[in-house]
DNA sequence: CGGTAAAGTGAGTAGGGACTCAACTTGAGC
DNA sequence: GCTCAAGTTGAGTCCCTACTCACTTTACCG
């Protein structure tokens, strides 16, 4: 790949981020070329569609996402590592709303339009398949995640013995969405998150 | 008002509810008015807007949540309204997208069109009041709801002594992003309720 | 029963956005 | 430097959707 290519590549994600970020997915490919100072072609040559464009943002946040839970089961204490990636994705995803949004309402608004002229009601999990829902399994990888530092918060005590990866994973979806769309300032978020670690421990 | 007319008008919303419910806010007024049975011009007669259809189905919905609630707090045990109404709206949310939906993506999506061909990144304040953000005060009384409720359930000790009405508002926010956006059935809701309850039970 | 204003109709308008492509530019291997 | 494939450009195409309006139909009042 010539340099200036890979140079713009990054550019224009750097860019989506930003727009989709500010305006939701809805916001417009053009939008995007402008901020990232490239022509709309370029956008189009590097993501032949505005679904490859968010699955790519996606697969490049979750796979930070999950680099970073890694890096904490491996360094940090067993006791508060759970915890403390819980709080640090749901900040990832209130300032970044692609990571929800992208997977969520991104391929809904996105496949809306086809989903109508084509007068078939789709199934929601076909739509966020089609849209790369779980690109290259980052989705999976963040869900392995969540279950070793659910296994090392149980042997540190920290956690309550019915408490599951996926309750966890699913948690954190709601926190997420919340924080995203509730408009949590940070002692909000710091206030729910509070009562849900309080779930968390005390849970049967 | 003529009866077709009132028959139309409600036609409507149920249609746009089911329609909304299915496709998303993105879902064309088109679709609605074949599922309603009447023509487009009979629904822009009603609506003017699309953002006036929206802001009508949550108006009905909030309408219908904070009277079911008020029945609660009049009828129920302090003890237990608050955790009851809480599984209540959750339940609601995740069947009818627009209660959640249209307070939300709803008002974002449509409008980032408008914000983005005028060149605005316009706040996420603006964008939800435009849409009826708060049509005639509802989400408030639903915070109103929500403070007697857990004022009802301090005094049966249910409820952890620092937790606000805002605070289970907050929650509450999340959990119905989270069975909207995360598909979860109902054992999945349950868990994660249990999570939340616990924590509301058990916060300092 | 008229009469009439309210309501309904749907083809048409305007405008935006995803995506294309033929002409042009440039990085890099020789 | 020269070459040329890889990359960029942006005006243009096509389609979709919110919204309008001149005309038709209908509820309801006396």
């Amino acid at each position: 790949m010539r340099a200036d290519a890979r140079r713009n590549r990054a550019r224009i994600l750097d860019a989506a981020e930003e727009i989709f970020g500010e305006r939701g997915p809805g916001a417009s490919t053009e939008a995007i070329a402008i901020r990232a100072g490239v022509a709309i072609g370029t956008v189009f040559r590097h993501f032949p569609t505005k679904e490859d464009l968010l699955a790519a943002i996606m697969k490049r946040l979750l796979t930070e996402l999950v680099e970073h839970g890694e890096t904490l089961a491996a360094d940090g204490t067993g006791a508060t590592a759970l915890y403390e990636y819980f709080g640090y994705v749901v900040e990832r995803a209130a300032g970044a709303r692609t990571v929800v949004g992208a997977l969520r309402a991104g391929s809904e608004e996105l496949t809306a339009r086809t989903a109508a002229s084509s007068g078939v009601d789709q199934a929601a999990d076909d739509r966020s398949k089609r849209a790369g829902g779980d690109p290259l399994g980052a989705v999976g990888e963040l869900h392995g995640v969540l279950e070793t530092l659910v296994a090392k918060a149980r042997e540190a005590g920290t956690v309550g013995d019915g408490v599951t990866g996926r309750d966890v994973g699913d948690l954190l979806t709601a926190a997420c969405h919340g924080a995203l769309y509730g408009e949590w300032d940070e002692e909000r978020r710091g206030r729910a998150l509070a009562v849900m670690f309080a779930g968390l421990r005390s849970a049967r």
